[in-house]
DNA sequence: GTCTATAACTCGATAGAC
DNA sequence: GTCTATCGAGTTATAGAC
């Protein structure tokens, strides 16, 4: 990768990000990344090449650290980790993860709407890996009657839905300066909500 | 508003929803309205207009006092209703009005990650004053002990959370025909679960 | 229907590295 | 001298505009 190629992925970031992918022209990325429009085209071999560069590490890196390295791990070893402390330490990674890729996820997420091929490799890696691992957990935690006999799809459910609401209302909140309490608070109290939810009372 | 009118708005609607705002050309949506392109500059002074101007104010102007209608309609029987039968209504009525108005839904969510003021009119209307009247019944809900004491923010948004979370299920689930439950079973299963989480043992 | 701008994309020329 | 990264004028199609 050469330092003109580095710089036509910062600036297609910042652009895609801040204006979508049909808005920003190959023009603007050129002068923003300050190479001549047909050095673009050497390296990539269309618009939507630039895009799948850009999204591709996004997904690799969702999809690859710690619950799919890890989970399987904790899993088979009989982990002496609660549900709730495998919950927590999930939202926390993932939350950081978001925050640290921001700009990624967020061309990630608006491209789906539009691209088939974005939406269908975010399902099949990062949706599809992650369920079936979880699934495992899951089950496993039923058996040994940790968690109630639920249908582990809407546990599943439940555990994505929370972190997408810490995520969305992290946002909303922000940028409404009427959050109080930090996030690791917002962390505990929902993780609190969902283990109550799903848990068998001891 | 012509009948022209109209029907450029509809054309709109429909190519805007499913390709999104760029990706439509004024040729397209004069074509799939039937009218001449000329027409379409005459109504709305550039293809923006026909978003802002007119697409995204009629939606969040039209959408926010009928979403939140339903709403307060729920809530003013809160009298004689459990929380697990009000958010089962609740469930049931959002999931019915985004499908029945999917592709708004669509462009509204589209185009709010790119324009500040359909953002911030979604935030204002409808987030807002939901969150006020749900913060009304889940305080008088957890005085009356039916609810565990908990932040108001913190139930507002796992409830909030498990909605998103159906919605968002049902068309992964749709798309991937491993959707074996009906409906009104996941509703079930996310209300019991929800309710677990938030409400005090009987 | 027509005009003009700009979109994505091509390709021959160039220049420095080895 | 060849190779590879780069440039940027040039091509073609189509966009928005009226």
């Amino acid at each position: 990768m050469t330092e003109k190629q580095r710089s036509i992925m910062r600036a297609s970031i910042k652009l895609f990000a801040t204006k979508g992918f049909h808005a920003s022209s190959t023009a603007e990325i050129a002068k923003e990344a300050g190479v001549a429009e047909g050095t673009i085209f050497r390296h990539y071999k269309s618009k939507k090449d630039i895009l799948l560069a850009v999204v591709a590490p996004v997904l690799v890196k969702f999809a690859a650290p710690f619950i799919l390295r890890d989970i399987r791990e904790i899993f088979n070893r009989e982990a002496e980790l609660s549900v709730a402390q495998i919950v927590t330490e999930l939202y926390r990674n993932r939350l950081e993860l978001i925050e640290a890729n921001e700009k990624h996820v967020r061309i990630l997420l608006q491209e789906a709407f539009f691209h088939d091929e974005i939406r269908e490799a975010l399902l099949s890696t990062v949706f599809r890996e992650t369920r079936t691992l979880a699934d495992q957990l899951i089950n496993s935690r039923i058996e040994a009657g940790e968690l109630r006999p639920l249908p582990s799809e809407a546990v599943f459910r439940a555990i994505l839905s929370s972190l997408i609401g810490l995520v969305l209302f992290k946002h909303v909140t922000d940028r409404d300066g009427f959050a109080k309490r930090t996030e690791e608070e917002q962390i505990a109290i929902t993780v609190d909500i969902l283990l109550h939810g799903i848990a068998n009372r001891p």
